[in-house]
RNA sequence: GGGCGGUUAGCUCAGUUGGUUAGAGCGCCUCGCUUACACCGAGGAGGUCGCAGGUUCGAGUCCUGCACCGCCCA
């Protein structure tokens, strides 16, 4: 039987099965539609893994929602097309198989860069990718037929023609400026790749004699530093133009210390009169703003410390020792020799290399460079002007301020792995040539001789690419014309500016007149949208995983939670469902596995509400009753109502407003990434209202003799069951397509439940958008479209009703076993008739024995629960403890008399009556009304226990 | 130094444009194996919304200041 389900859920089994299947069955693969044919497009790049990465909480997060909108989007129809691919993460992959060959006692230089080359690409074949494996695992529904990887050829062309280009269009050029240089890396990085860290220093006052000034009495000007060591490359020493305690020196000289050099005292806006002495050393070599002003006034940069951070020849005496050793030696001499005349405790922004931890060294090199200030401007505009959306919004004001204060763009690295820069040196005349593929003939001189430029580009040159490269470009392709640009970016924080702003810049540049295919962005919703030369028009930016204590994660500390243990222990749709319902935007996920446990408990939940369905289909189908057959014969739905269900009780109204109402809110929260909200609610809708209510009220009708009525229920239950399940599998999507293919028997509609419709989706796409946002008028058109508003109300009554008994018998302390009689007295006709009809329903929920309908009111029995629309009594002959009773209700007329007492207030006042909308005027008129009839039956009731 | 965010139940977090009794999950307490589910069911306790002012008929929500925590940029 294929319906029999293991006692409890075991997402194990069941998900390594579905995911290979998907993978297997190519349900995700997308075929470049004709010229002519559209329809509504998603297109969504997966921000490429690192090469050499393992899945973390991270990638997990990232996954998971961008699977939730991805498979929502395609169920709603979407030709949805989600990319995947790898980075070539070059200096990271480098140094893994660096590592590698050290381990085999070889080295990457004795190897030679094309050996070397060609070992990574067979590292690549072995290792490289395997997050992408764990990417099949977790169920992410993306195209595998168009995987990328970013040093794959045409993506390589790509690069090289970007960068041509740009040579050409003169925004990139080659230069010897300082770079942050990481010794340990051996290459230059971007700023970027710089992080700055507050760690307590030291400020040393060095004090250089003026040149020309007596002996004896000698003038000094005193220079303030926390990099004594680079004083030997100083050239000049800045005062500042304004300052008048230096206005005498303007023009004269200083010797410097330790190295007898005279050097200039120059003035310049570097030098502050606030900070310190008012004046500052200047070394260009070795200082970002002192290479600045250097070239103001031409001054020598004089290197010290070469590129595995020792002292050079330039540094006379100090030569050989390591930078740090050289400071030591310095601070001894200068102080030996009377130059050091303070040291004070000072906080030092220290910058490390982000990559291996050592403190980056400002140094003159030659390099390349992104022109950066034109790309921006078009990247800032396209935000500014709203043809890309950034959510949350107080992205959008960092990234504006960046791009604003942008500085131009080290690309170049030293290093073998990546895009080896297209620029070739003539060996004869020593002429440089930029061009797309290596140069027969030099123009300058004829030679034939050339050898390409030996840096490779920073890698996020080549993924900044990625949302155009990845679709065919340069080349003008069907896929640019109907996937670019893509709908959405889902990416982190923390790569706005190394990634977001990147592709953001290329692709304004790059893609500028590109025009989308109309009728594709016509129903895709941007009819409205001018400019079709951004990468995408939406970006989602997610938080950050941390611990369960808020720490960040990290493998130094020791707290790093592995996905993939959760995922074992709980499951991934649990994993997943933990990570979308703590996704609320703006605030980090502080990850908590107690959390997955409880959504591995609502799995089980679903598991065991299936298990109950099939054992009912199997019943009734074994009886005649009911036909799987007939069944799938009936229509799927499209608007609100299941069309092959049937309203026969309230119940079945109640529950189907349930669902549409909970289909439009998850519509609404997944429009505004809330996947917290969207979560939440399915899981209300699954749990609260179906679990709790509906099936428990579907039982004695499934049980039913009368067959009629058991197929109605059956078909109910499995039609609903049937909707919610596609309402739950974006964001759990394993446990629902093995429930969803189980119900079919093996034999789906479409081959995976991942291709059918979501709910109502056809509905909501019919409904004027600004309807839509608005909750209650879209509530009330739910109702309207099937007739039934008073379904709330009704079920409303009865769950009080329920309720109460169980609330009486728990406080009665009456055996669970027990069933009671109750009473009921009701002034309203229909209160009395909605509870006749759903009498067993209330039997069964509240283990009552009979109800009786009494005409008076029972408010001053013992016993008894009221509302404004009823009282009821449960006769059973256990006293009620009137004193706890007397205490309760004590409690409960004080919060009824506070609140009326706070109600006629505000209608008293003639300004909240006159200012306040009058649906919470009316609203809070009625509510005093009912507030009334209840202090009234409360208060006879405690008048009665008062005289007892 | 500049900018941004947070502070709501024991814990983790919701709370839409100000509007009637501030919610959820987990945890906790009591009772219960009622034939889907103990990864469960029924009931319950628990909050002066960081502090101080202000605006308003009405403030968890808006404004100002303060305290503490965190992040980004320099």
């Amino acid at each position: 039987m294929p319906h029999e389900l293991p006692k409890s859920y075991e997402p194990g089994a069941i998900e390594a099965r579905w995911a290979e299947y998907w993978v297997k069955e190519k349900l995700f693969s997308v075929k470049t539609p004709p010229p002519g044919e559209t329809g509504r497009v998603f297109t969504l790049l997966l921000p490429p893994p690192n090469v050499t990465g393992r899945l973390h909480m991270g990638h997990m997060l990232e996954q998971t929602q961008m699977d939730i909108i991805v498979r929502w989007f395609r169920m709603r129809g979407f030709l949805t097309l989600w990319l995947p691919g790898t980075d070539h993460a070059g200096i990271a992959t480098q140094i893994m198989v660096d590592r590698q060959l050290r381990s085999e006692g070889k080295s990457r230089l004795a190897l030679g860069r094309e050996k070397f080359v060609e070992r990574v690409w067979e590292w690549k074949r072995h290792y490289g990718g395997a997050i992408l494996d764990q990417m099949k695992r977790l169920g992410a529904s993306v195209d595998w037929d168009r995987e990328y990887f970013t040093m794959d050829e045409n993506l390589s062309r790509a690069v090289r023609e970007v960068f041509v280009r740009l040579y050409e269009e003169g925004l990139i050029y080659r230069g010897k400026y300082i770079v942050n240089w990481c010794a340990d890396c051996g290459t230059a990085i971007s700023d970027l790749e710089v992080k700055h860290e507050d760690v307590a220093g030291k400020l040393y006052e060095i004090r250089y004699p003026v040149v020309g000034t007596r002996p004896g009495s000698e003038e000094f000007i005193t220079v303030a530093t926390t990099r004594p060591e680079t004083m030997l490359g100083d050239t000049a020493v800045a005062v500042n133009a304004a300052d008048e305690r230096y206005t005498h020196l303007h023009g004269k000289k200083v010797l410097l210390p330790l190295m007898n050099r005279e050097i200039p005292i120059i003035t310049d806006e570097l030098a502050q009169p606030e900070f310190g002495t008012g004046a500052v050393k200047v070394t260009p070599a070795h200082d970002a703003n002192d290479f600045e002003a250097g070239r103001r006034h031409n001054l020598p940069q004089i290197e010290v410390i070469d590129e595995h951070n020792v002292m050079n020849a330039n540094a006379g005496a100090y030569a050989g020792l390591d930078r740090f050793a050289a400071r030591a030696r310095v601070l001894k001499d200068l102080a030996e020799q009377g130059f050091l005349i303070a040291t004070k405790d000072y906080t030092i922004a220290l910058g490390k290399c982000d990559r291996s931890g050592t403190i980056v060294e400002p140094r003159l090199s030659t390099q390349w460079f992104v022109k950066i200030k034109p790309l921006a401007e078009k990247a800032a505009a396209a935000v500014k002007s709203g043809e890309i959306t950034i959510v949350p919004d107080n992205h959008r004001v960092v990234y504006l301020n960046w791009m604003e204060n942008i500085h131009d763009w080290c690309v170049s690295r030293q290093l073998w792995w990546g895009h080896r820069i297209p620029a070739w040196y003539c060996g004869a005349c020593k002429e440089m040539v930029v061009t797309r593929e290596a140069p027969a003939k030099c123009s300058a001189c004829g030679g034939t001789q050339f050898e390409q430029d030996t840096d490779v580009l920073d890698t996020w040159f080549s993924s900044g690419l990625l949302p155009f490269t990845t679709l065919g470009w340069p080349e003008k392709t069907r896929d640019l014309e109907v996937f670019y640009p893509n709908t959405l970016m889902i990416t982190g924080f923390d790569i706005l500016f190394f990634w977001l702003a990147r592709m953001i810049m290329f692709g304004c540049h790059f893609m500028e007149g590109h025009q989308q295919d109309a009728a594709i962005k016509r129903d895709s919703g941007f009819q409205e949208k001018q400019d079709d030369a951004v990468p995408f028009r939406n970006v989602y930016i997610h938080a950050l995983v941390r611990d369960v204590d808020r720490q960040k994660m990290s493998k130094t500390k020791g707290n790093v939670i592995d996905p993939l243990e959760i995922i074992e222990k709980y499951g991934t749709d649990a994993t997943r469902f933990t990570l979308a319902a703590m996704s609320s935007p703006g605030t980090d996920i502080a990850f908590n596995p107690s959390r997955t446990e409880g959504y591995r408990a609502f799995a089980n939940k679903i598991w065991n509400a299936a298990r109950f369905m099939f054992m009912n289909m199997d019943q009734l189908e074994k009886a005649g009753t009911w036909s799987l057959e007939e069944f799938k014969r009936k229509p799927t739905n499209e608007k609100p109502g299941i069309p092959e269900f049937s309203f026969d009780a309230v119940e079945d109204r109640w529950i189907i407003s349930r669902f549409n109402v909970a289909a439009a809110n998850v519509h609404l929260a997944l429009a505004d990434y809330r996947f917290d909200d969207a979560a939440n609610r399915i899981y209300e809708f699954f749990w609260g209202d179906f679990c709790d209510w509906y099936i428990e009220l579907l039982k004695p009708r499934l049980l039913s003799s009368n067959s009629a009525e058991a197929r109605v229920a059956c078909n109910n239950l499995v039609s609903l069951f049937e909707a919610a399940l596609r309402l739950l599998h974006p964001v759990m999507p394993f446990i629902t397509e093995e429930i969803w293919q189980a119900i079919y028997d093996g034999k789906p509609p479409t081959r995976s439940i991942a291709l059918a419709p979501y709910p109502v989706s056809g509905f909501f796409d019919q409904v004027d958008p600004a309807v839509l946002s608005d909750l209650e008028m879209l509530h009330r058109l739910i109702y309207k479209a099937q007739e039934d508003e008073p379904s709330l109300v009704q079920m409303a009554i009865l769950q009080d009703l329920i309720v109460s008994v169980r609330n009486l018998r728990a406080e009665l302390k009456v055996e669970q076993k027990q069933r009671v009689p109750i009473q009921v007295f009701t002034a309203e006709p229909a209160v009395r008739t909605l509870l006749e009809q759903n009498r067993g329903a209330v039997e069964k929920l509240a283990s009552v024995e009979s109800m009786a309908f009494v005409e008076t009111s029972l408010a001053k029995l013992a016993a008894v629960r009221h509302t404004a629309r009823f009282d009821v009594h449960v006769e059973y002959e256990k006293q009620v403890d009137v004193a706890a009773e007397r205490e309760r209700l004590k409690k409960e007329l004080e919060r009824i008399e506070k609140e009326i007492a706070n109600g006629h207030r505000q209608l008293g006042n003639e300004q909240f009556v006159s200012k306040a909308p009058p649906a919470v005027v009316e609203g809070l008129r009625k509510k005093v009304n009912e507030l009334g009839i209840l202090r009234e039956k409360t208060k006879s009731k405690l008048d009665e226990l008062g005289s007892q």
